[in-house]
DNA sequence: CTGAAAGCGCTTACAG
DNA sequence: CTGAAAGCGCTTACAG
């Protein structure tokens, strides 16, 4: 086998290309990067023989000397929740057209395995981070971004001053109260998640105000914690619907709950919406498939993952910076879970 | 500011670690690899070091040497599919388990989205690639291969002999038709995807043998090419169940389609399954939510996407090895989107 | 069992 | 405008 066919099994380097052009590394380093000035002859040569050679510089080496590794990590709960699902697609579509690579972390929120992401993360020296899954305290937050850029959706962490990229929770609260005040319901129950998530507690006291504005209360025994599964809004619902004092509508804090909430209802034997109204919060696909769909709070999924992605990408390019705070917008979507009651 | 807290402020290296033990970087390299021979003690004093100073090795640096960067890219048509979410969820939670990385792409199933993604995964020097969506023909696939490992799920590349894993859809298919048949029911549709993936054929071609076997024919005309998604299948099938000539029965090769395909028969006022039958193809959670919930053929994803991780890494770690094919049997889920027509 | 040295493929001052 | 050289943080023969 002669020295031609094995160099031409190997991978360009720009030890090649410079070669092959006649020109030191330092030269194709800098038609590569734009960086310099370098002659439009010699910077038209040095391109053609990439093109050639079909060389791609290795990120990995780059890395090591240009601190970059254009690589970012999507920390969320679970990949295979509809909501997170659709943000991971648009952190992705964003990050690859910017030049990014997004390595996808299910946390299933839970220490250890958020702990085991972040160390490999590190590791793997990613650029930056952007955290749509719980994480233990403003302080714990603070350390990691210490170590690397760090942005946060879906929560608001005020002590740790990070940029944040949150929809707008208590107007999306509140639209489903008015909403369901307007339809006429007095006796209201609330499907939240845990309340520690700044999050959950916004959409509790938008929806709570509203009711507190029209002259009603919300009681305590109303709020229902739930784990973010289809079974466990269910299995609430389905004792709650027992009772004699059962509600007369339902909001519920993610499409996951609101689709075991309308399981459970048809168990029970009620007709949505005519015995029993649901407003969800997501807008998911999952929303639109049920029977009725449901009436539901929308996050701009889409836009929350790109402007995370954009937020982050500022972080990691300049030093010092204002730390942005975004708001998206909520919008209700009207469909038939929801209804006055028919007596 | 003293060095010493300038010190403190840099993330360790080896070579801190080397000096802080008095040892040489070969020696910690070892130690960190599990490599040669170290005698107890040293190995021990290293490990301490490493463990007070925090130390993290960089995969960074390490690929640059030592070929891996335990990463691995994951081409999908579309994470916010849901069967597509769930298949990465398992190959994100076999890869970390094993130590590694996986980065998302959604192709979107378009040729110029393909080819910016394997660029980008060629320069980030992953150590190999799961291929779940369509790429051009068997010659670029070897081509691909040529440059680095690969895994395909979901379809058959005959003539390029690489490793892969699929559902029995032959078998899937034939089972629907099965059930079908026993409940009774001759005029039948089918709503697949295009038929250039041999998934689809194989299908396809349970099915029809089930029929034939049974003494009846499916002609041409009852099988329905669609996109994948929800709207595409409630269109073609808003079409279909016009005609007088409407089917008794629907398969259909994914939720997405099944979903389209029940919205229309709503919409149709036909009752499903009184007087149309429907049988999916997946088992994703929308086969749960819809009213009535969906008869599918339920492919084991979570196995799946394990099982290409598993045939992946055997691919990167050794040289010559014979090229799996795994073939995960499916299960058809009875629910209640099936049944003998009411006359 | 341990270490000196070369090398992986780049980038970045620094000189010229 | 261009290049020689040092350095990024590791791994891997090779000697001892």
């Amino acid at each position: 086998m002669s020295w031609i066919s094995e160099e031409s099994m190997m991978k360009a380097t720009i030890y090649d290309i410079a070669r092959e052009a006649g020109v030191s590394i330092a030269t194709v380093s800098k038609v590569i990067n734009g960086k310099g000035k370098i002659s439009e002859e010699r910077r038209r040569e040095v391109m053609a023989i990439m093109e050639r050679l079909q060389y791609q510089p290795s990120v990995i080496a780059s890395a090591l000397t240009g601190k970059h590794t254009y690589t970012i990590g999507l920390l969320l709960p679970d990949l295979s929740n509809p909501f997170f699902a659709e943000v991971a697609r648009a952190v992705e579509d964003r990050g690859h057209q910017l030049g990014y690579s997004v390595v996808m972390c299910s946390t299933d929120n839970k220490d250890e395995r958020i702990e085991r992401y972040l160390s490999l993360l590190k590791q793997q020296r990613v650029d930056g981070i952007i955290l749509a899954t719980g994480i233990g305290s403003a302080e714990q937050l603070k350390k990691l971004n210490h170590a690397m850029p760090v942005v946060v959706i879906g929560r608001e962490v005020p002590e740790s001053n990070l940029p944040t990229v949150v929809a707008d929770d208590w107007g999306g609260g509140k639209a489903a109260a008015e909403h369901l005040l307007a339809l006429g319901h007095r006796r209201m129950a609330v499907f939240a998640e845990r309340l520690s998530i700044t999050s959950s507690r916004e959409r509790l006291r938008g929806f709570r105000q509203a009711i507190e504005e029209a002259g009603f209360t919300l009681t305590d025994e109303a709020i229902v914690i739930c784990d973010d599964r289809i079974d466990d809004g269910r299995r609430q619902a389905s004792a709650l619907l027992r009772g004699s004092d059962r509600p007369t509508a339902v909001f519920c804090f993610n499409d996951l709950l609101a689709v075991g909430v309308l399981q459970a209802a048809k168990e029970a034997g009620l007709s949505v919406p005519a015995q029993l109204s649901i407003v969800s919060f997501d807008n998911t696909i999952l929303a639109e498939v049920t029977d009725p769909p449901l009436t539901a709070v929308a996050q701009p999924m889409t836009h929350i993952g790109a402007s995370a992605v954009d937020l982050l990408l500022e972080e990691i390019g300049s030093k010092p910076k204002i730390k942005a705070r975004i708001a998206l917008p909520t919008e209700l979507v009207i469909r038939r879970s929801t209804g006055r009651i028919v007596e």
